[in-house]
RNA sequence: GCUGAAGUGGUGGAACUGGUAGACACGCAGGACUUAAAAUCCUGUGCCCUCAACAGGCGUGCGGGUUCGAUUCCCGCCUUCAGUACCA
């Protein structure tokens, strides 16, 4: 029989689901091995054509795996809490959970037709009570810890109770809050259990925090930054305005220095690794008080008790040594001290200032880099090192969010000081004596000896940070710091449609459900929108209440809540009594292979990463890091297709429409004048004739071109299916064409169609751009053994690249000729057991070997053309042995599992998942004579066999009495031979 | 601006450690089969010069360098894509 996909693939897909022969054992003597992909939200639009790239990928991998006799765990779920099925749901009514239930059928079922070798008996849904169960149990450990620094690592918070009990909170040194009170073991006896509880809140791994938020009055709801544009709402466009919350965060800054060390244990892209030490931001340097000189400024007015008290400014710098160079310090226009540090001469130029910087939006800012703008407030601060006054400037380059929103201007060493300082005119101190140029420009050298400096003159680089950091810290005006631009991490979201969190308030202090009391589900509410007084949506749930009588919360669990932990549900996907078993997670251990977007570089492997390190830290899973390699895929673009059209127009009216083959539409873009244009409406013979040929003349006529999407389904190979597009549409029905070679084809023309060659262009994935292509749609022509191998036939997996089924087909006619070979000229299955050749079993061997290789370093490309190799040699040999055949079966199967299944089958044999990968013998590589490159000064001229027995010197002498080499060289005495064995013979004339 | 990745025929791409650039596939052209088309099979296909063969020249974004030899290593530049934070 031929090549017959549809009916093999249903037939094995069946198979492998009844049989659970992808099914992970739970404890095996084989070693283990697990490969991840990053889980789908299951969208209403299907599968993402992006989405099957990868998971082949992983798949092939883990098949390879199993086949090597690994025990390998490879499972598949869904990140089913999210907002798009909460935004369908406010706008049908219908509950988001039916929703999502609907898009997980549609995406199983496109999974299931391609194949994967998924244990679906650990699937997993992060909305499912039995899933966020163990989210919201994690969330209460995270509650009940705290980290203490000089374990460095977290802790139940009963540790830090003991210690308020011993010490009182002097010793404590603990990743918390700011404003942590002192206090002594006595005043903690004395603190009431309200005053206890907020204390600890301070301390908890996940605790309230007033942040600011974009609030959209509008929408009642907050948005996330990408949804709001230039201050407005990004559907609908109403006002966003920042608004102060409390809400839940997570003290994920308390793992900062772990997950930047982590980085370097785990083997990921280095790209990847980089974004994240990049987003952690770790600098080393001081922080320094600069005195607020109040002299002039009514500061005793002020209702501001934390500046009233503390009256300096602190800054951050990671050059302490140029503390004698600074001449000025700049804040944060958005700084919460700008108002009171404003004196009255300047209030006018300050809020002018202030009002223009809010203007802009972030990406002008950045884009403005080089101009320099500011205000001065008035006030000046003294340099703690000199006892200097200096102006109080504020800034738009100093971000409030980072460090303290307070920068210290070196204009000799900082070039962006530099320019500030040129513009307005302030003092530029050198601070080094290898300072070069610095009316020009700033020199931010570390070279030299100090100058100009005050007591740390005449010392270098080092010393001079020492004895700064110690001097500050003697006299209380600073101290060595190590500052990180991560912060904590927020940890809520006024929707419906996530995690309820397990805490209830009482007196406004929050506290958690009992352990027994989880999962706390999502009650039903009428609306899926936020309550007239803007409450969240779940305000709207009639009488829910702990025990009856205490408020909820009402905010829901972010995205990232039910993602940062599921690879450990997978372990052990049924357990009631644990988020795994211990013996499972023991056993599994961590992912060995991780396959995802490096769109989520910052967020859920961050996250994941930091509960996966808190986890650890209280005993309950075994490993650091849970992702020990990763692999990016690369993102699939789009590529749209376009059609041509020339519009005839005559008082306005279109008199004639044409639609013009690429090349055509070329010409008539290049075309001059209305003279050359006629020309071309002549030799395509579109009745159309200019009544003047003068440009500027008085003209009601006109010949409008344009280019229109098309789509892509309906094009194959960039020309268009005629017929369909005449189909597509009403308006295309009658539809006429001029063909690349300038021939006509109209509706009622008939006879022989030629090429229509439509544009292209890359451009993103999207259905108004017609350039969607639905898997069902491939799998439905050519099989999805076909799909899998021309995805990973399409290039490098961590290469972006545009969607295109161009070379599709040559795929399919790879396994139609593989098939092939098991079959004679009738289509009967033949095979035979005669002994294989020497060349079949190069053959045969170079596959073992090729794919082996390629598979351990992700390059799937590549043994596609190798398998095509391969079938191409065998084919030319007219082999059909078993010998040989049996073993190609079992090295091509990851990719085409099921084409390989059946012709196992058919070979007698039973199950291919329990196969063994053939072993390679590189004696059948061996070889004696090679045909040596031979080129003369490095140029290429001719191939000459030789024995790989040869020597240098024999080789030399061999390849010079070679007459035809003679002839290259025409009498030219060859000054020097390289003889690469193996490799090359390059002569030197 | 900064960081990262990439640039090779008409197209996707290959060349793994500095050693025959363009494997494999698509497309295109020609041929076989067919009444015809589709499918299938065979042959050719980087560019230039040449009627053609032989031979030759040029060729991996651009300009230099190292080397017997560079797509690969070094320096400078250009373009595209992704990320991003004027980060003190």
């Amino acid at each position: 029989m031929d090549y017959q996909f549809r009916e093999i693939e249903q037939k094995w897909q069946k198979y492998w689901a009844d049989n659970q022969s992808f099914k992970a054992q739970a404890n095996s003597d084989k070693p283990k091995y697990y490969v991840l992909d990053m889980f789908p939200y299951p969208s209403g639009a299907g599968l993402h054509v992006g989405h099957p790239l990868g998971y082949i990928a992983s798949d092939i991998f883990a098949r390879y795996k199993r086949l090597k006799g690994f025990n390998v765990l490879h499972p598949m779920g869904y990140d089913s809490f999210g907002l798009p099925a909460e935004q369908y749901a406010i706008q049908t009514g219908q509950h988001p959970a039916v929703t999502t239930e609907t898009n997980i059928n549609t995406y199983r079922r496109q999974l299931d037709q391609i194949g994967f070798s998924f244990d679906w008996s650990r699937e997993v849904r992060t909305s499912d009570p039995a899933y966020y169960k163990w989210t919201q149990w994690i969330f209460m450990q995270l509650f009940n810890s705290w980290y203490n620094l000089e374990t460095d690592k977290a802790e139940p918070i009963s540790t830090l109770i003991h210690k308020f009990n011993e010490a009182g909170s002097a010793d404590v040194k603990a990743a918390c809050d700011e404003d942590t009170k002192t206090f002594l073991p006595t005043d903690w006896a004395t603190f009431t259990e309200e005053e206890k509880q907020e204390e600890l809140l301070k301390y908890r791994l996940t605790y309230l925090k007033e942040s600011t938020v974009n609030w959209c009055p509008a929408l009642g709801t907050v948005l996330a930054n990408d949804e709001v544009k230039d201050g407005f709402s990004e559907r609908g466009g109403f006002p966003v305005e920042q608004k102060k919350m409390m809400q839940w965060s997570m003290r994920i800054t308390a793992y900062a220095e772990r997950l930047l060390q982590g980085l370097d244990t785990i083997d990921w892209p280095e790209p990847m690794k980089e974004m994240q030490r990049n987003w952690i931001g770790k600098s080393v340097g001081a922080s320094v008080k600069f005195a607020i000189d109040n002299s002039q400024l009514a500061i005793d007015g002020t209702e501001n008790s934390k500046l009233r008290t503390e009256n300096y400014i602190e800054v951050f710098t990671t050059r302490v040594d140029t503390i004698f160079g600074v001449s000025y310090l700049v804040l944060a226009p958005e700084h919460e001290w700008v108002a009171e540090l404003t004196t009255p001469a300047q209030k006018e130029e300050v809020e002018a200032y202030i009002a223009q910087t809010k203007k802009k939006s972030e990406l002008d800012r950045m884009a403005d880099a080089k101009t320099v703008s500011g205000a001065f407030t008035g006030t000046y601060v003294v340099n703690p090192v000199s006892g200097e006054r200096v102006q109080l400037w504020i800034a738009d380059y100093v971000l409030a969010g980072y460090g303290t929103g307070a920068v210290m201007g070196v204009p000799s060493g900082d070039q962006r000081d530099w320019l500030f300082a040129t513009h307005f005119g302030l003092p530029i101190i050198q601070i080094l004596d290898s300072q070069k140029d610095i009316d020009q420009q700033a020199d931010p050298t570390k070279e030299g000896k100090y100058i100009n400096s005050g007591f740390i003159n005449g010392m270098e680089y080092k010393e001079a940070v020492a004895f700064l950091n110690q001097w500050l810290e003697e006299q209380g005006v600073g101290k060595a710091k190590i500052n990180y631009r991560q912060r904590d991490a927020i940890f809520g979201r006024q929707r419906y449609w996530g995690e309820p969190i397990p805490v209830y308030f009482k007196d406004g202090l929050p506290y958690l459900l009992k352990e027994e009391e989880l999962p706390l589900l999502l009650p039903e509410i009428d609306k899926y929108l936020p309550t007239e007084t803007g409450e969240p949506p779940l305000g709207r749930a009639e009488g829910w209440k702990y025990e009856g009588k205490y408020e909820y919360e009402l905010s829901t669990m972010p995205g990232w809540a039910g993602s940062s932990w599921y690879w450990y549900r997978y372990m052990d996907a049924q357990n009631n009594g644990a988020f795994a078993s211990k013996d499972a997670v023991d056993y599994w251990k961590d992912v060995d292979l991780y396959i995802g977007g490096s769109e989520h570089a910052t967020g859920h492997l961050l996250y994941s990463r930091f509960w996966n390190k808190f986890l650890k830290d209280l005993g309950f899973v075994q490993e650091e890091e849970p992702f020990k390699k990763l692999i990016n895929q690369g993102m699939i673009q789009g590529r749209s297709n376009f059609v041509y059209r020339l519009n005839c127009i005559e008082d306005g009216k279109i008199v004639q429409t044409r639609f013009v083959s690429k090349g055509l539409y070329e010409q008539w873009d290049k075309a001059a004048n209305l003279q050359e244009q006629q020309n071309l409406l002549n030799k395509w013979d579109i009745p159309f004739k200019y009544s003047s040929l003068e440009f500027l003349a008085e003209n009601n006529q006109l010949v409008q071109a344009g280019s229109l999407h098309v789509d892509v389904n309906i094009v194959e190979n960039d020309r268009l299916n005629v017929q369909k597009f005449r189909a597509s549409r009403p308006e295309y029905s009658d539809a006429v064409f001029i063909f690349e070679d300038g021939t006509t084809s109209s509706p009622t023309g008939g006879g022989q169609e030629g090429a229509y060659i439509c544009g292209v262009e890359v451009e993103k994935m999207s259905k108004s751009k017609f350039n969607v292509v639905n898997p069902d749609v491939l799998i439905a022509q050519y099989g999805a053994d076909t799909l899998r191998m021309y995805e990973m036939f399409l290039g490098p997996l961590e290469q972006s690249k545009p969607w295109n089924t161009n070379g599709i087909e040559g795929v399919f006619k790879f396994l139609r000729k593989f098939w092939r070979l098991f079959h004679n000229e009738a289509w009967e299955f033949t095979v035979s057991d005669a002994e294989p050749t020497k060349a079949e079993l190069k053959s045969l061997h170079k596959i073992i070997k090729k794919v082996q290789d390629d598979i351990e370093r992700f390059s799937f490309n590549t043994s596609v053309s190798s398998f095509m190799i391969a079938v191409n040699e065998l084919t030319d040999l007219k082999c059909n042995k078993r010998a040989i055949l049996q073993d190609l079966v079992v090295v091509l199967a990851p990719y085409a599992p099921h084409i390989c299944e059946e012709l196992w089958s058919l070979l007698g044999n039973k199950d291919l998942s329990t196969a063994q990968y053939p072993i390679f013998n590189p004696n059948y590589l061996v070889e004696d004579e090679f045909a040596y490159p031979i080129s003369i000064n490095g140029k290429m001229k001719m191939n000459l066999n030789l024995s790989l027995t040869l020597e240098a010197k024999e080789a030399e002498e061999a390849v010079l009495a070679n007459e035809q080499v003679q002839g290259f060289l025409n009498g030219a005495a060859p000054k020097k031979i390289i003889f690469v064995k193996g490799k090359i013979v390059n002569i030197v004339v």
